[in-house]
DNA sequence: ACCTGAACACCGTTCAAGT
DNA sequence: ACCTGAACACCGTTCAAGT
């Protein structure tokens, strides 16, 4: 018979949280609270298990490893991402929304676009329903079956390339994009004009527009393009 | 007056190679090394610092940081993207020449894509020279001022996510791309028919295609989008 | 089966000290 | 002005040992 464990010992050992027992959902829910915060360099394996009251290496009962835990979280992002019902009518404004979308969804977690560059063609099951549901759209647009096949890529590299663009500047308000553009907006008028004149007659449209107007135009050339496929 | 060197201490300090004194160009040779080796993330400041045969505190006499260096090998390799003279006539076939010029020159150097998506813009003076070359090509084209401005930063977007996304599968012979999407094609395969009839009678379409091909199809999407703004 | 601390082999960057 | 070693504060992953 042991003796009992006295009080002060008992509140010691449980000092920091409920301290309730691993698991792959409460790891994630970690994971993307410190990549909403500090972006997606902060989700790393020893900063998740802080937040979590332990060591990295228990991580590694739960997760193949970070790549594992990042595929993870990725797939709980897709899963804001609200899709329509089709409605082949109006097709080209349908693709668009859902760009807008998943952009404004990739948006608020900054980074995590990197993850999709890096592991190409995600199969978690909210990825596999955004799928289903773009290609809805696109096969009620009448279109060929390989352009609909294809431009289901086309429209997420875009979409994701856009993200990780925007995420580029997270957690810097000094050089935010603004400022950048201005500087290199001062660049550009001081080349000499021999070398560059194309970019010195175009400096003003090149300075042009805000981020939100130039995902537009991409969007707007990406169902240009793909309505000029339609048999 | 001090005693002369004798010979063997004088050997023993240079053992390792000539040992010419640090400048920004040998740095860069040797980050390239690098990185056409072993990839973006070999690239770090101890492993060129040890190609070179010193410490990574010496490098920062000569480069702001690690990401001062990737950019300088960025423009370095930006300076092997050859750049075509103007036919205004073939407007869109030599948009997608240069376009393939650029994804040939990044495939040469995995992983290279990465620093321009989280560096958006560069302004090396490589860049500059192909950012003029490209605006040449636009303008001959009879597109609206602000498209040739925003097309420029959308076929630029377009090339390196994909050559970003081809690095994702460097140094991985086993997982190559052929291979995952095998697999993909195969899990497609078993899904439910119920909650996802599009991709399964997709499934055939969705795996067609090389690397290539895809690309190829992209670039139509885009020059046909652009042409459609043709005054 | 799950959890842990320690260890290993890495990082980027700073700094005082040397030349 | 340039170079250096050591230090600091981080990494991912493995492993033997615990429960």
């Amino acid at each position: 018979m042991s003796a009992p464990v006295p009080p002060w010992q008992h509140r010691a050992e449980r000092r920091r949280e409920p301290k309730q027992p691993l698991n792959v959902d409460s790891i994630v829910v970690a994971a993307m609270d410190l990549l909403d915060g500090e972006g997606l360099d902060a989700v790393s394996m020893r900063r998740v298990a802080q937040k979590l009251g332990t060591g990295a290496a228990s991580l590694y009962a739960h997760v193949r490893n970070k790549d594992g835990l990042h595929a993870l979280v990725l797939d709980a992002v897709i899963g804001e991402v609200a899709v329509p019902e089709p409605e082949p009518d109006r097709w080209q404004e349908q693709i668009k929304d859902f760009a807008r979308e998943q952009l404004r969804v990739f948006a608020g977690h900054p980074g995590i676009a990197q993850v999709v560059l890096r592991n190409p063609a995600p199969t978690g099951p909210h990825a596999l329903r955004v799928t289903e549901a773009l290609l809805g759209l696109l096969r009620g647009a009448g279109l060929p079956e390989q352009v609909v096949a294809w431009a289901l890529d086309l429209i997420s590299l875009y979409v994701t390339a856009v993200a990780m663009e925007r995420s580029a500047f997270f957690g810097r308000p000094e050089a935010d994009m603004a400022e950048r553009m201005a500087q290199v907006g001062q660049y550009f008028a001081q080349l000499p004009e021999q070398s560059f004149p194309h970019i010195l007659a175009m400096r003003v449209a090149l300075m042009e527009g805000d981020a939100d107007e130039r995902f537009e135009f991409g969007l707007q050339v990406l169902v240009q393009g793909l309505a000029s496929f339609r048999e």
